[in-house]
DNA sequence: TATGAATGAGTGTTCATTCAT
DNA sequence: TATGAATGAACACTCATTCAT
């Protein structure tokens, strides 16, 4: 009912800075830079919305209110709802496609290789934001074709292309058994998925050990270890 | 957005009509089963608005449109927005328990029993609405905890259970070897929802064969076969 | 939420009469007379509902379910809720009438006279339904003028004319000292009108003794009296 | 209904401009200022309509196409609807209280203060839209107790506990026989505000001149007076 | 005649987008 | 550049009225 408090997140922006003119590098913050920040809030503001709410249920007047900014400030960096909202999965997608096109370990061997991966999908996707980002492009992937197009070729089809380069290593190394594996390499993911979505959706009724599971799953593939 | 063509919902069955003088067996239908027949038609263009658009972004006047109604008829039938998307879900989600349950293969293998499953899992999900009725879930199901709880509690824990008891069987009858499997159920069961999430999501991109997909994560887990 | 259970009052109509053909006299209730019923059940019902809610807050469902009949049945009988609502006042206000001109009394004092029509007015109208109509009249006058004009025309008009009347010949037996009081009868009427809008607006914070209001006034007007 | 024209809202006074450079002392007025003439130019509209045809009746879309502004700019003000009302009643019944509260004559007689009091009644509110305020709050009264709390509480006891002192002094002065009177105050104001009644029921079928008979009303309760 | 399901225009409210300051 | 008041199209939901049974 009555109007919230704004966030205060705006005014730790140096204000005074015109009298220690001519020093560009330390602390003030250039106007570009503040124009940066602000676009950073905007995002990271967006981005959490979005995922609690979906793309049509979020109000970018919440967005504003959580990013400490007026509403008419996010079209300064952004054309519409819309745009926003594709540049921002966009933005959140990237960092996956690091982790992915770089894997070939020369030294170890592959179920090595994939427990690193594993763990890192831990900590790096399952446990933070990442996940839910996934989530977020499954539900919305059939009304924003673009994100899915993009989403497809910078993460699926590399990190499957990945996944299929280190199959066949382990193939070829004798580690993996199952020669047919290299054509359906989703399903050396798919539990990774499936704790994703499990975590968001169900979490709450039974708590699931992602880090278990994936070993299973990696014991399925390479065979069962004497040791963990 | 154009204007959709009409239903076909007028058509159905008069079913056990009684004797009454004139009417020749044929087209009337009583009162209860054409609101039967607009409620069924409601619920079936509901379903397909809610699929493709999510449930904010659907408007009622085109499930309306849709239909083959008036906007004011679908509050005949259902209290509002929110309550007929609920009993739409699980009006929508029931189906898939019977099969669920009802597994227990006392002849065949257990992977005889698991293969007629992803069989019927293609030809009864996969390949049809209900395969993005699961996508909606995943899509909506933080917004709207009483169907994630619903489907938990209906499909998902009675799924894993019965799949369960079979991957004890298979284990028992020295079938599966991975004796952890038994533990996460969801392993198992990981492949054919990657297979539904895809089919919406990127297979024009890259159509996938569910069908050979589900059989290599089988044999994953059986051992290859002599014979396919 | 869930539809309320109908009223019964529609069933204890006579049924199986088709036996007893040709007594006419008897409690059975003819067409006419039954449609008779069923007009003055709406009649009841709507007022009710009018005077609790005014006319545009009105819901002929309501009316209707009050009332103990389908809502198509209240336009076999009205035209619209216009006419319903303008009918029904007009019903309410005529027997209001007869009490206003059948005054003049040879026999007894002025003040007699008026003490009568106090108490007659606590009795039939103060306490009874009929002080809300007064209320429901000030409510919706403006937007009603054929009602306002009605209500001037038969009553207001012929009651403040029998009023005054009255007091003529009270100033002409030397009761009532005042003989401006002929030219604003309004003034002997005012506080009973006032009564009644305090019952309905303000009884529940100090309760009005109405009757020793009204005896009060009259005390006004003709001078104190030894014993009431 | 035919569109009706726009406010003249936007041309009020640009009032303690600070110095700032160019603005020559008129036009702009600050953004606040702005506001509060919006705010001002919808209680206005809402006023003139929810007289004009009651809470229920009233389209909100009317209310803004009076007061100049569009739809949506009400909700900046208002909650909603109700809150408007309350608000709006709360807002014009407050300037009734002052002159209710400050009464006590120290010089002239009662009768003189009641004669000032009834000449400011008729010049404040009897023939401003005061006077439709109080039909208003008749007439929603029972559907907004918070109103008619609000009314009683403020208005109403305040005004009669001053009229009764002013009877009692009458009395103990010797201007008012009377007596009993003190005990119904509602005696003393009951023709003013019939008189608020009538005006916008039936003054177009039988003007009232409301001075002439509120002095009537007078000469009853303190006597006839030698000059007028 | 009585019913009540069906209709669809109408209204309160929201929210993406604009724009004067 | 940043603001946030203002806009108005859009949408959920209501309810007077109709009409097939």
């Amino acid at each position: 009912m009555a109007r919230q408090s704004k966030q205060i997140a705006a005014s730790k922006l140096p204000r005074a800075r015109r009298g220690a003119a001519g020093s560009p590098d330390d602390a003030p913050a250039s106007r570009a830079e503040r124009a940066a920040e602000r676009r950073a809030a905007i995002v990271e503001a967006a981005l959490d919305e979005f995922i609690a709410r979906g793309f049509t249920a979020t109000r970018l007047d919440d967005v504003a209110r959580r990013a400490g900014v007026a509403k008419g400030t996010i079209y300064l960096h952004f054309k519409d709802k819309e745009t926003l909202f594709e540049e921002l999965v966009r933005t959140a997608i990237v960092p996956l496609i690091g982790g992915l096109t770089t894997l070939p370990p020369p030294t170890g061997s592959v179920r090595e290789a994939l427990e690193a991966f594993a763990d890192n999908f831990i900590q790096e996707v399952a446990t933070t934001r990442r996940g839910d980002i996934i989530r977020l492009i499954v539900a919305e992937g059939p009304r924003f074709p673009a994100i899915a197009d993009f989403y497809y070729r910078e993460v699926v089809s590399r990190g499957l292309a990945a996944m299929r380069v280190l199959i066949e290593l382990g193939i070829e190394r004798g580690e993996v058994r199952a020669a047919a594996l290299a054509d359906f390499p989703q399903i050396v993911v798919a539990p990774a998925i499936i704790a994703v979505i499990w975590k968001s959706l169900f979490d709450r009724h039974a708590p699931l050990d992602t880090h278990a599971l994936l070993r299973v799953h990696l014991d399925l593939i390479f065979g069962e270890r004497s040791a963990a």
